[in-house]
Formats: structure tokens, C-alpha cells, sequence
DNA sequence: CCATAACCTCTACAATGTAACACTAATGAT
DNA sequence: ATCATTAGTGTTACATTGTAGAGGTTATGG
């Protein structure tokens, strides 16, 4: 089973499409956390994940900013997309009828 | 951050509510996940997340059933919801927009 | 009085999560 | 030209979580 850390770089980078690279997912990932996300964290974990076939990566062009430099692109392959989907249903259905806000024990 | 792992035990036993305990919890995983849940993964988190002051546990009484021994019992505290949705909100927001089936690459 | 059922505990190791630090390459201003 | 700045990536080392396996304890039912 993949991990929590796995599953948001695997999302962010599904979502973020052809636009998925280290540091566009980076961003992602903390705005959905709400918390830093290290870059060594990041891509750390990218290489066990491709290691693990679940995502692929390669370099792209440099754009043409300032500071523009090649870019380490990704996207998930078919078996990081089953991956994912098998972490989150098992959270989904684990979750189901709870609604952790509000509680006053 | 909690994991992935953690979070299963409290969503589960937050579910279970007056009936959580070692063995249904257990129960409750297995059904979530699909997988089997071992003795010592579960025993070991809850350890752990005790530790934290994630969940509370104490022994109840044994109960009239043919080895119905003593039971450890476990609550989620105000704490361990805290958590909890943190994590159920992550997961959620960098998974929104996405429908991981059906995927045709 | 012993086999069996329903639980819990401990130990050790593998896999993930995370930070700190170091590095490369392009732009734009002086 | 050269140097600060911006946008990116890579490496190493360690802390935290995840997981299995084997062993214990207390009760019932025969």
C-alpha cells in the first residue's frame, strides 16, 4: 500500500496534468496540506515512486523566464493510477458516515 | 501529520464508538481496506497512538462469552479528531476534482 | 482438566516521511 | 562582462510509521 505523502504527490500530479513537474507539484501539495512541503521531501519520494513504476518522470525544455531552467516533468502511469485509487477508497470507506468537525464528547 | 495506517484505526474506531476495541477495530480495517489487518500492526499503532494522545484506552470487563476475555478499550480524543481531520481534509482537497476509475491513458 | 475460542503483548525489521544542505542554469541590471 | 536573483533539481542522513510473527492470558464447554 502506498503511503499518505505518496498519495498527495500522486494526486497533485494527476491533477496538475501536463503542467506536473517538481515544483509545480510541490505548490500543490501546500495548498492542500496547508503546511511546507521540503524539496528534498519531494523528490525523495518521486524517486521511490518511480522506482516503484507508479509514476514516470523525464526532463523537459527550459522555458524562456528568468531562471527558466529545465524541468523535471511527471506523470502517473496506469498502475499509480490503480495505487491511488485503492488508498483512497479504503479511506473513503473507513470515513463513510463520519463528519469529524462539530464533536463535543 | 498522522499516516495512513493511523488514520484508519482512529476513523475505525471512532465509528465503532462504544464498541471499539482491539479486535473489532481490527475487524473494521479489514473490511475497509480489503487486506488483512496483522495483530501486531494494530496493537503497536494504537501503542503509539496513545502515546501521542491520539486515542485513550483502558480494559473493560470480560465478558459472558466462551473466551470472552477482557477487552482493550479505545476513544478517540479531542485530539485524535483534530488529527484526523486534518488529514481526512488534505486528502480531500488534493483529490477533489478527480475520478481515479476509468482512466484511459 | 483439557481443548478451544477470543483476546492482548512484545520484538524486530522494512518502508515512508522529512529536513538540511548543496548544486546548476538562465535572466536582467549595472 | 559580471554578479545578484530567480527557478529549478539532487543527495545524504535520520526520524517516524507500517507490518509480520510468535507467544501469552483468561474464559467457556465438554
Amino acid at each position: 500500500m502506498i503511503g499518505e505523502f505518496e498519495y498527495l504527490l500522486i494526486a497533485a500530479t494527476h491533477r496538475l496534468g501536463e503542467d506536473a513537474y517538481g515544483a509545480s507539484i510541490r505548490r500543490e501539495v501546500e495548498e492542500a496540506t496547508e503546511r511546507p512541503c521540503s524539496i528534498g521531501s519531494l523528490y525523495t519520494t518521486l524517486d521511490r515512486l518511480e522506482a516503484k513504476g507508479l509514476v514516470r518522470t523525464w526532463m523537459g525544455e527550459a522555458t524562456a523566464q528568468r531562471g527558466g531552467r529545465a524541468k523535471r516533468m511527471v506523470s502517473v502511469t496506469a498502475k499509480g493510477i490503480e495505487s491511488a485509487s485503492a488508498f483512497y477508497r479504503a479511506i473513503s470507506r473507513v470515513s463513510r458516515d463520519i463528519s469529524w468537525e462539530a464533536q463535543c464528547p
